[in-house]
DNA sequence: TGTACATCAGTGAACGCGCGTTCACTGATGTAC
DNA sequence: TGTACATCAGTGAACGCGCGTTCACTGATGTAC
């Protein structure tokens, strides 16, 4: 059998994804670690110390993600990466989703939770940074268009990829797109933009009053 | 002075934003909108109940943003359009972040609402499934690629609007682009694609391991 | 090996507080004659 | 106009419940001699 503390932060992080966390009472937590109440604070200094540790500790890292992005990068092309990059943070927003949108219920949680994450030198704008970095090392390379603004570029993959999780938690809504085909779709578009064939590639599109 | 109910449901509406959907008591609602505890039961049958009337009747509407959408399309380059769509999705999305997610913290209050959500035809969804019939539009026109897939295209703005409202809602976070600028750059990108200026339109640029 | 004590993980039961909700009530406004 | 009654918006005070937290305790395991 696990030890207590990790099947406390196990049965915490299990409770906030399934009824919630204004519903993951002490009471429910220590029922699901198999424990009594008062075990809780032996181990946490009270409820929302217990909860940060759930964060700190068992929220999904972006660091395999980051890691994946930046080794072997000529090894394929530009929309080989993307797509594994897609699918890499599709699946960690979707794991991560509903318990960080919770948070937004309790301000002061989320605020301490910032400050921690803060501290480590992270932050949830770190995937789109991480992209747009990429992204660069692409554009030097010549493998991209040179006035590619990358961060715009992150900002379009990475957000469709929360917007998907988010979706996804939604209750009694359509089912989304399966990874294997949202994926290439949005590394496609973006690659490839939605301008028409016979536009010629360096023209502006619009023009805006100029006569 | 404005009639007890709307000021119940601004109190309620203004206390979810500010101390979070937890930290909303009836005392607290009650207290902003100058009135008794009791008072809020001669409008609302329970505290949920109150909560599910703040959804409905206080959430901004996304009906103007798509009327914007389908009106005057020929007007303007897409171009033009792409920029106005992502305004308005930012702007919708910025009101409605905190609130929406705070409702992950208690899924029985979210499921009720996606009920509501549901029965009135509507749905998260939406956006997307207007910025893609938009995009049909076009592409029916002739004005973008015929090869367009719609609703990647559609993810990829709508996504990218969301997680801006996200990352200007965490606390501590770096501001976020400001939205004259956001709103060119991601219609620019998906508009052009980031492809190199030297690609011929019609080939694909990673042909995996054909000879 | 046996005995006395120390350490440690964990508990049952109680605590007080804040919450959502209800109840009998009040004072102001409208209405009939 | 005055009087008696009805309606209505809203309240003060209390209610019981569930919550997070604490306290004195226990039984198992380790340790000294």
């Amino acid at each position: 059998m696990k030890p207590a503390r990790a099947r406390i932060l196990d049965a915490a992080d299990q409770l906030m994804r399934t009824i919630g966390l204004a519903r993951a009472t002490t009471k429910e937590i220590a029922r699901e670690a198999g424990c009594s109440e008062a075990a809780l604070y032996k181990y946490f200094a009270n409820k929302e110390d217990l909860f940060l540790h759930v964060l700190e500790e068992r929220l999904p890292r972006l660091g395999p993600l980051l890691a994946e992005l930046t080794e072997d990068l000529t090894g394929h092309s530009v929309e080989e990466n993307l797509v594994a990059i897609v699918r890499q943070a599709a699946r960690f927003y979707e794991s991560s989703f509903s318990i960080g949108a919770s948070l937004f219920a309790e301000p002061t949680l989320l605020r301490r939770h910032a400050e921690g994450v803060h501290a480590l030198g992270s932050g949830p704008h770190k995937p789109i940074d991480a992209v747009s970095a990429y992204l660069r090392v692409e554009r030097e390379a010549g493998r991209i268009a040179p006035d590619t603004d990358t961060e715009a570029a992150a900002a379009l993959l990475m957000g469709a990829c929360m917007q998907r999780a988010f979706l996804h938690a939604f209750p009694d809504s359509e089912p989304v797109r399966p990874l294997d085909d949202f994926a290439p779709a949005l590394a496609r578009t973006v690659l490839r933009g939605i301008r028409p064939e016979d536009t010629p590639a360096g023209s502006a599109p619009s023009q805006g009053s100029t006569p």
